[in-house]
DNA sequence: GCTATATATCTAAACGTTTAGTCTAACCGT
DNA sequence: ACGGTTAGACTAAACGTTTAGATATATAGC
């Protein structure tokens, strides 16, 4: 590899001054400065990014730690989030934690050793130390989708509660009155949220809340088959299910498929998220929309914001939730 | 941030000394040791991998560079990647070309700044030059789901031929004769081996191969969507259309939807890229299922391989696919 | 008791940059 | 002609590690 002593040895000047013309920190006769580039295309000379880190002690590299790239949601809020940290000349490094907490903790002290200038997260939840911790000793983190009881750090958030009020709404408005719901982690934020925000609606309508009709899915497709099967099994089966993400959702239409019942026939369903094929397919799906792209652009933005300012402000944005109507509710 | 140097003052020896305990890389007496770590542990040390790295030459980071990270095809290579690269100590940093040349370019040029210990890539198609170039100068270079003719890079494919193959010959067993076929980029080899599978079926049975019958929906949901509803609007319409990726899928759904036309009662369908949700919904999909996970973690695999060998091989390596039959094929 | 060997530790140079400080020569105004 | 300013270039220290080689001390063999 060629470095910038072969560089400046080429040119004949020092290394600061080919330092100067490749970061324009500094005049440079314009005839020395043509010399040093010609240098530098001749031996096709790329700046060791490692070296720059160390020296300036910025990476330009932001730490996503998110709890699985295949889950759409993420992938498309990671995706957000990568165009916003590369039009700031920003790279992503991410990481999976499985929602288990031990691979949270090693990726948070592997992002910290590999001194990221930042870190975007999706807390498992039961880790406020650590992260604190990061905090105290000046580690830039937002928080995503999901937040964290007393830790203060700026998050960006969907309208978790309002987006499950709504489509609890809609479908009490559409004569449901026995509401089955699939939750997924139980001590999330979002989990806890959306639950609120379904028992608002009933609420409202002075229905009594039933513990049987309250399932967790544990956010796996498997898990929420499961818990569905249970659920649709009752002897006073549930009308409608609101699934509460997208995994919750494929796991309860499967389901409802291998049960023989037909949507919305047999039972109404409303999942919370939408991707391109709850359109396409049978039943078009209602949902209630996520926008996890403009989550994860948004995120790095403040990222960003609080990286460039001295004091850092720690607000909690709050995404709105689209309701979209489609076929998968029927009138009762 | 605390250094080496402040645990080694702390522990009362020489930095050297430090590094070896870290490392293990020479002797050192067990109590020395001790005092080194309960050091470490008192003032929070945690090592600068920015300064290792520049050390030794080693960054642990693997750079992925994929076309778009919200596709689930690609989200759960990166899965696999990512799940093996961790296994063996090392991070993924993932750049979205979004198809387009320039980006890919540039994020090369950014990676090689970087220094990261090698690469796996899905090739736009169009730039030998550069990616020649680095290999040459020693980066390790691994090709995922397309290759490119002319590069000495191992390469990790679908069994992309003979999936298409078998997708058409079902068809055609199912008494289908005009059958449409949904490409996504003309010129990536996926979608020229996709193409030669279907043709080599065709040619089986005698059938003449109608160019109107073939589209490109240029690996967008959209293009996919214009691209069928030409197709289907044809006054002699396919019977059945083989969609040659979940995107092509999903535009080709959404124009039979749009047309009011029932898959498969009015057309057949097949899709390449199976995931959780074609077997929930209506109609059950009958789809060629790749296996993105495994290709992503072989690719690291074959990368971490030849970074640990003087010679490097460059095998082509196919993972199968599988065909599912379910039920978007209707028996003519 | 002496050499040979093994063990534990230290010294200091490197890895490839950036940047504060210094130097030189040219230019300017008076 | 001379001090003051400026532009352009250079020197060298620093960023935080690793590691080859030197040194010192203990252990063993004879």
């Amino acid at each position: 590899m060629t470095t910038i002593r072969d560089v400046a040895r080429k040119a004949g000047v020092s290394v600061a001054t080919v330092s100067y013309v490749i970061n324009g920190t500094r005049n440079v006769a314009p005839e020395t400065a043509a010399r040093v580039r010609a240098a530098m295309e001749e031996l096709n000379y790329h700046p060791n990014a490692v070296a720059q880190s160390l020296r300036t002690r910025s990476t330009h590299v932001i730490g996503a730690v998110i709890s699985d790239i295949s889950n759409p949601f993420f992938a498309t809020l990671i995706k957000g989030a990568e165009d916003c940290a590369r039009k700031n000349g920003y790279s992503l490094l991410i990481c999976n934690t499985s929602e288990k907490l031990e691979n949270e903790l090693v990726y948070l002290q592997l992002l910290s050793r590999k001194r990221v200038d930042g870190m975007i997260i999706a807390p498992t939840g039961k880790n406020d130390a650590l992260i604190k911790d990061l905090i105290e000793r000046g580690m830039q983190i937002v928080l995503i989708d999901r937040k964290m009881e007393g830790v203060s750090a700026p998050a960006v958030l969907s309208e978790n509660e309002q987006g499950a009020y709504q489509a609890t709404r809609y479908l009490l408005d559409h004569g449901h009155r026995r509401i089955g719901i699939v939750l997924g982690l139980p001590h999330v934020s979002t989990t806890t949220e959306r639950l609120l925000g379904y028992r608002r609606a009933l609420a409202e309508d002075g229905i009594a809340e039933d513990p049987s009709l309250i399932v967790y899915g544990h956010s796996q497709v498997g898990g929420a088959r499961e818990a569905s099967v249970k659920l649709l099994n009752r002897p006073d089966r549930p009308s409608a299910v609101f699934a509460t993400n997208n995994l919750m959702t494929i796991g309860l239409m499967t389901a409802i498929h291998d049960l023989g019942l037909r949507c919305p026939r047999d039972v109404s369903v409303i999942g919370f998220d939408d991707f391109d094929w709850a359109a396409a397919f049978e039943p078009p799906l209602t949902t209630v929309a996520q926008d996890p792209y403009l989550i994860g652009e948004r995120a790095v933005e403040i990222l960003f914001a609080n990286l460039n300012q001295a004091h850092r402000s720690t607000p909690e944005i709050r995404i709105p939730t689209r309701f979209l109507p489609r076929g998968s509710v029927q009138k009762l």
